[in-house]
DNA sequence: TTATATACAAACAAGGATGTATGTATATCT
DNA sequence: AGATATACATACATCCTTGTTTGTATATAA
């Protein structure tokens, strides 16, 4: 059995994908052997380098695969004026993410790989840089929202939006990484939302 | 040259340690072999293997010789009735915590290891759940000061202490992560101060 | 219909990395 | 002062892991 058609070999290439996933999740990125990921692909380590380079781009193949999509809905849910109010709408948008991980597998795996499973040295490195920057440009999104809520008169006491949304970020940042270490769920993944609701009514008036 | 005295045994100890901190922090935890740290303490494998048992027994006295002394810090700071009150408590133990990273380099390092040089999975999962207790045990003396200070009316609003520290915690714990991915420092390094205080100020009434 | 490129499987070669076993000089104890 | 345990250095055996090379059946193009 050999030679697929196009659509075949696609099916392969998700196919290691998705087996790299389970692979890094189980064993962390560097004890994962490119011969783990295919016996979990039941293919050989022949088609695994036939459809990439080596273990490094798997890892991005797998990161961007969930990252990308992530990027363009918050857009949506926080740039755009909505039926919510904006501090409603940051709320949202926060908790939408953490739905996200609840009940979409993948996303939760990703997250779990890239927080806790996976060391930024060498080829890794420039990774941390792109994280960087998406934490900007959310944190940026944020900010605009704010600046409605400001101007919306929605905010309590006299704190900048940029503050705000600084404050906002490195919160939700800290509550992801505490949402992925939180295993058993009994600190903070069940309460999640909550203290989402209850960082926000901080702010409102 | 062999069979030194004990001072000298404990010392080249601590010179594995010193060279392993170094090297995980260059190589990352799983690309590190016994041989690098070795080198780099210019001692042969040998010695390793005579002081510690593999690679995880360095990396737990590694992470041990910084986190113990900041454990005990942290309850000074922040349980004791000081000359401050209890919100200006609070800014000033995480100032602390920030000044300490920035000063101390083996704390430094560690932190930079722990969070972004490791793939916590087999051996070291286990030090995921001591994360977890560490959080909850530093949420419950951010707590005990919100307690005061709400006993003492300082707190705007009415938020339960419990809700507070936690979103303080989860605050700090993402300004921590983003400390350390700052390499450069112009995003989150520079202005961390600044970022606590703006934390604590949107409490203050 | 034949030639060629594709999508893999299987075999090969080589360098690490780990743990252990052995050797050894010297503090330290008796 | 001799015996013993200590604090290493050196040597050995074994197991992966990786990257590459070769083989091959078949979709696809000409």
């Amino acid at each position: 059995m050999v030679r697929k058609t196009k659509e075949d070999a696609e099916l392969t290439r998700q196919k290691i994908i998705d087996a790299a996933r389970a692979v890094f999740l189980a064993r962390g990125v560097s004890r994962s052997t490119l011969e783990h990921i295919a016996t979990q692909a039941s293919v050989t380590r022949g088609a695994v380098y036939w459809h990439f380079k080596n273990k490094t781009e798997i890892f991005h193949a797998i990161r961007e695969q969930v990252l990308l999509p992530l990027i363009d809905r918050m857009d949506d849910t926080l740039t755009i004026d909505g039926a919510y109010d904006p501090l409603t709408q940051i709320e949202n948008s926060l908790c939408e993410t953490i739905n996200d991980l609840n009940e979409n597998i993948e996303m939760r795996q990703v997250y779990e790989i890239m927080m806790i499973k996976c060391e930024y040295v060498e080829e890794f490195a420039t990774v941390l840089q792109q994280i960087l920057n998406n934490c900007s440009s959310i944190t940026e999104k944020i900010q605009i929202a704010y600046d409605r809520a400001q101007a919306q008169q929605l905010i309590a006491g006299t704190h900048s939006p940029r503050a705000l949304a600084m404050d906002t970020h490195l919160f939700f940042s800290g509550l992801l990484h505490m949402w992925v270490k939180d295993f058993d769920g009994s600190r903070f993944r069940f309460q999640a939302i909550n203290l989402i609701k209850a960082h926000i009514d901080l702010r409102r008036k």
